[in-house]
DNA sequence: GAAAGTGCGTCAGCTACTGACATGAAGTAG
DNA sequence: CTACTTCATGTCAGTAGCTGACGCACTTTC
């Protein structure tokens, strides 16, 4: 077995992934990944904090890609059509995921657990989008909101996109984001 | 020791918080709190299906408490406004257990895990809120986006309350919504 | 070619969590 | 009053997630 460890890495998370899909994640051990990947249960907790976290990788990618696109729109724009602005750059990452996160994707819906943890990953998105914010002048507690309510009409998007593809990322995104307009138009 | 079932859990709940308190979440084992609570860490595992959990009581009376101000809307009112209405009515819940709340509060912020634990009892009350919606028409889109949305807005009120407490709750209630609606109306 | 760094194996151990069975208190039927 | 049932708990054994310590082999660097 190689030991360049980026490789150790990808098998472990390809390994993991065929289990869960196999087997589902409750039946599947730490060391049954760690022995289709062909390294043993130790190195598998060298290269991920835990069982749940060798399914999200790549979060961090989104979130560095997102952070600059926030920062790079004109100033002057305002939160919500920043952030519309910064969610259209992802555009291709997502496409570009999308195989890995269709096969992915029935796992996380029958694992409570890793549920969970796909809900700190967006939290975790959200607290950066709010920084990002903060640092292009927003105030905070609108900022906070901004970020979270983006960041929801966000995953309605793709969410939606996912499940019916005719038409483009671009217009979901577009259209989710009317649907919040609107909707919060009528507020008084 | 008292063998009454409910007197148990309630000591087991109090044992947790204080040992979370004293010296925090990782160097507390179940059977640290079990054993606070004049009780074996079995007896622990058959009131709370696991460490986290114990932390997390009331949701459920939450989220009962809302979907049914939510169906108490009169009919005809848009989503959002619905939803308002309905965060109104739980204020009294919440000011009664803002004493508990406060004293979680620190520790939920000091523990990754508890925190995702937060994260997936707000998810289940946004889906609990998107079935309501749902029930009173709301197109399935929709009401996802909204439920979403709102419960952002009413936890960030929440949270702006709890730090700055010369407003009410209500105060800050409609103050978080008309921030939504300034900021959403910038689309466009 | 020696020294330092690194990725991995091995082993020992802790703790969260579960299943199976026993016990003993409390209520209920006869 | 006794017998039967029910139910919360205790006891015990076991699995699995996760960690620290140590040693080894391979790679890098000077």
């Amino acid at each position: 077995m190689p030991r360049n460890g980026d490789e150790v890495r990808l098998r472990l998370q390809e390994a993991a992934l065929e289990l869960y899909l196999e087997r589902g994640y409750d039946k599947t051990t730490t060391g049954d990944i760690a022995a289709r990947a062909g390294v043993t249960e130790r190195t598998f907790f060298r290269h991920f904090a835990d069982k749940r976290e060798v399914f999200f990788d790549g979060e961090a990618q989104l979130r560095d890609l997102l952070t600059g696109a926030v920062a790079a729109v004109p100033a002057g724009t305002k939160p919500l059509p920043t952030l519309r602005a910064a969610f259209h750059q992802t555009v291709p990452l997502i496409e570009r995921n999308l195989p890995i996160t269709q096969r992915r994707a029935p796992v996380i819906a029958a694992t409570p657990a890793l549920k969970e943890r796909a809900l700190a990953k967006s939290a975790a998105l959200v607290a950066a989008l709010t920084d990002a914010l903060r640092a292009r002048g927003v105030a905070e507690p609108i900022a906070a909101l901004c970020a979270q309510v983006g960041m929801d009409t966000y995953s309605i998007a793709v969410r939606r996109w996912g499940a019916d593809r005719t038409d483009d990322l671009h217009t979901h995104l577009d259209r989710a984001f009317t649907d919040l307009r609107l909707a919060a138009n009528a507020l008084k």
